[in-house]
DNA sequence: TAGCGCATGTAATATGTTACATGATTTC
DNA sequence: GAAATCATGTAACATATTACATGCGCTA
């Protein structure tokens, strides 16, 4: 996932792996905040997969690598983005797809979203049948752990809903995130 | 994390790796389902290190490899699960504890997911003050992940908050698991 | 001149998945 | 007799972390 996100940081501007790193940190940290130790080998190989270019630079005598997404690169994190969100494979995809939308169209946006309310209202109906037959056979600790699962997909439904609303009432102010690291 | 799972699953009952996989899908799916990939080499790491023993046996004409905990495994699994909750590794993580709770003397049960809630709520205190900042900086997307992760905390606190005093009602029916696989 | 921030990178390790290989028994 | 289920295991791959190695420039 690490390659998109900082895809996704390219996309809009040029940047060295310190820069993604100091971005993460103030962006994504909260639900992805990778090391250098997995940032560099992730540059290396988008690069040598053809997805970014980078020019090697002495800046106030400091030795930079600046990396810029190529036309490659933009195709396959757009292919990435308008994917359906699958949310079973971890709670940060989600994250991490949502934090970029700003890319998509807003329709388009909002009809990922409405999917992935659609999915998650599946999935409850799905836990709601096994709750029944758990709730009599477990202890509570188990039978919790079950009914979190449960509460969290109703939270996140319902948190999802609500994002909808408020995106339809969004003038869609032209806000880049890019303010941040200035 | 998977190591101890499967310590958990072998205080209750002695188990082959075929079954671990299938008590994991009926009671565990939720947040840990693990491949035979997984299981079979972390079993047999278990035993390199000496926290279970395995018995080979050919029942139905089937061979099979029985693993049973022993002291060091139920003194390391207890250690793990009478530790403080880091809930920022991962959210399965707190599932995890909290589902072989039922292993811990009501009281310890009761006091870490006290001490949970209160390093949830300081969380939370952290994630206000950054809203602040980023709210008027970010565009809806980007701001939007923030606020769910904040509203994500709220609604673990609110949850945990709820499930302490369920457990305080709760008589302590003895209801183990163990019914699960009848 | 010591230490911090900037800047890049590698090596060892951990942890897991998918796909494959193997072979028995049970069920239709 | 074919297919599903029981049962164990390995190999290739993916993904990431921690700790280390290196070195420059700025500031106290």
């Amino acid at each position: 996932m690490i390659k998109f996100v900082i895809l996704g940081f390219l996309m809009h501007k040029d940047l060295t792996g310190y820069d993604i790193k100091q971005i993460m940190l103030q962006s994504t940290s909260n639900f992805m905040n990778s090391s250098f130790g997995s940032i560099y080998p992730a540059l290396d190989k988008l690069e040598k997969n053809g997805y970014v270019n980078s020019t090697k630079l002495i800046e106030k005598g400091k030795y930079k690598k600046v990396y810029s997404i190529n036309d490659g690169g933009r195709v396959v994190f757009m292919k990435w983005l308008e994917e359906p969100i699958d949310f079973m494979k971890s709670y940060e995809e989600i994250l991490a797809k949502v934090f970029f939308y700003g890319h998509l169209p807003r329709e388009k946006a909002t009809e990922l979203i409405t999917q992935l309310i659609i999915d998650i209202n599946k999935k409850i109906k799905e836990l709601e049948e096994l709750e029944v037959k758990l709730k009599s056979v477990a202890g509570i600790f188990e039978a919790s752990t079950l009914i979190f699962g449960l509460d969290h997909l109703k939270f996140m439904q319902a948190w999802y809903e609500k994002f909808l609303i408020d995106l339809n009432k969004d003038t869609g102010g032209d806000n880049p995130y890019e303010c941040i690291d200035s």
